[in-house]
DNA sequence: TTGAAAGCGCTAACAG
DNA sequence: CTGTTAGCGCTTTCAA
């Protein structure tokens, strides 16, 4: 609420002894003023500390410069997820801030979205569900969207996201012999980077005759978590590939306390890393996201279709894999 | 940007056959219209999705309905400053848009902050800094302003914590035998939490005699923290106080690396509990904050304040102690 | 190269 | 109880 009594643009054009218009065209910067003008009229605005109100702006159909952000996080408490989603949202923001536009926090949850007033002129969607109701919430309302990852069931629209299918076949390249029986263990499906993992992974194994066991894991309470963790070993799972970081951290907790030994007894790898993996004992081998440039795209794409330019509808980033202890590099990639 | 052309009110009110000033009355709920006439406003409006224009009903002086939140995070991938922010955003976030409002995402920066176009009604500033530069650019704007935490130097306004003070008594009262040896481990001395930590930590030891060594990390690589230990360990402290999770983590690692075992030869605690303490071996004595309630807590205050209505400038949240193995119960501390 | 006037969608003030 | 009028601060015609 700003208390003060804010100068217009009446103020500043009377001031320069000059007239509205000349005053709007001279600080939004149209070609049709002398130097001599535009110059006198910036003087009177310093002056005077004019800021244009945003508001009024608004209401001559330039929107108000708002962008807002809505991430899928099933748990606070997920140190993966929300660094992922740190790290977007803050690179995101320092850009779209740049831009003089501002970064508004939404849920993921259409119901919630309901009670919004302002009017957003773009929205982020990251990490959307099957089906998604915030992509369709504003689909509906033609606000104009771009998500990282996608909806698997209406993959419509701009989207970016790393690449979690080449990055697959790359890691899997470099830590798994052809023929080794891999354990794949999920928690969620209904995210892109998920399926394109598993896809990426499926291809790898049957090129190269890999048996693959598919695991599903519902919750990570320690019961849950050693019943998985007994099934790959009676199936003699040689190598075990965990959804995220989330699910390797709990993995490795309880591989430990069972006595197995990681690397020796069995490898482990996370699809997606996140800092804390390489604290762990043994770090945990990952391919590396990546958020921040993720997030700073998305905000140019987003702003880029505001301005009618069109763009690539989808763009994927390679991966970086970072090898560590618990599945070490085991076959030198040969270049062909 | 709403591509579709809404209805105005101007349609609303030819469609119910009334003036325009009766339908804004009728939907903003003013007692001066008969429940006929209100029924009928109503009903054109829902027919033709009439939803008012924000942007113009702010031109009226109303606000737009946006609150900013800004957190000072020195560091994104540290797990337990995320944890706490992810926390006090998505809890501020739920409330602020049941009241129709929305959050907007600052960086803690007043040079970026300048960019900043669209008006806000409100800002909430969790774990300012000292002489902290964003709360001066509010303050200076007149924005009504709430924190969590305070600025040390300029504790103006009203704000919300947790009892780091209280907190830390009680801690030691369950965990460390009055004359035993205390090393204090601070890395960023700016936050007013670790300053009141430290007065709980300060008054107890004097009260009850224990030797205080506060020692100061600049930097958390494994050089300058096995420097840190080694001067604990020359100094025969019995117990280590880290000033957050991050720092715990990182003192546990390097205890554990150099063959200092935990608790037996020092026992450790956290001055600020996060998720991933509870999963380290062995688990660290920490206390807990409470960044939901102070989240939501902040919302309702900085709404009261929006809506003249003085509430209690500051209160402190008690804080619950979670004793782990890092640090034992080591009395039973006795009603009075 | 500049200015005057119209009006965005809404609500507050003032009449009836 | 309801309607008419004025204007929020700005940009956009349209005219000079």
């Amino acid at each position: 609420m700003e208390n003060v009594k804010r100068p217009t643009i009446r103020d500043v054009a009377a001031a320069a002894g000059v007239s509205q218009t000349t005053v709007s065209d001279a600080l939004s910067g149209k070609g049709r003023l002398s130097d001599e003008t535009r110059k006198k009229v910036h003087d009177a605005a310093t002056k005077l500390d004019y800021q244009p109100d945003a508001i009024a702006r608004g209401m001559r159909g330039q929107g108000l410069g708002l962008v807002g952000i809505s991430i899928a996080l099933e748990n606070e408490a997920n140190p993966s997820a929300v660094w992922y989603w740190i790290s977007i949202a803050s690179h995101a923001s320092e850009a779209i801030l740049n831009a003089g536009f501002a970064l508004v926090q939404l849920p993921h949850n259409a119901t919630l979205l309901t009670k919004l007033r302002v009017p957003l002129d773009g929205v982020i969607v990251v990490d959307p569900l099957e089906n998604d109701e915030v992509i369709r919430h504003f689909r509906r309302k033609k606000i104009e969207l771009v998500t990282i990852g996608r909806d698997i069931k209406r993959p419509q629209g701009p989207w970016l996201d790393d690449d979690y299918e080449g990055g697959m076949t790359d890691l899997l390249d470099q830590t798994v012999v052809p023929g080794e029986r891999i354990s794949v263990v999920t928690f969620g499906l209904h995210k892109s980077y998920i399926a394109d993992a598993l896809r990426g992974l499926d291809s790898w194994a049957s090129a190269s005759g890999s048996p693959v066991q598919q695991l599903h894991c519902d919750q990570l309470d320690d019961h849950v978590v050693d019943a998985v963790l007994h099934k790959t070993m009676a199936w003699h799972a040689q190598v075990i590939v965990a959804q995220n970081g989330r699910i390797a951290t709990r993995l490795l907790q309880r591989l430990k306390a069972l006595g197995i030994r990681v690397p020796e007894m069995v490898r482990l790898v996370s699809v997606a890393d996140s800092p804390e993996l390489q604290f762990l004992s043994p770090a945990i081998t990952a391919m590396q996201p990546h958020p921040a440039e993720l997030g700073a795209m998305a905000t140019k794409v987003l702003f880029d279709r505001l301005n009618g330019i069109g763009t690539e509808e989808r763009k994927l980033l390679p991966m970086d894999i970072f090898i560590r202890s618990s599945a070490p590099l085991c076959r030198v990639p040969v270049p062909d």
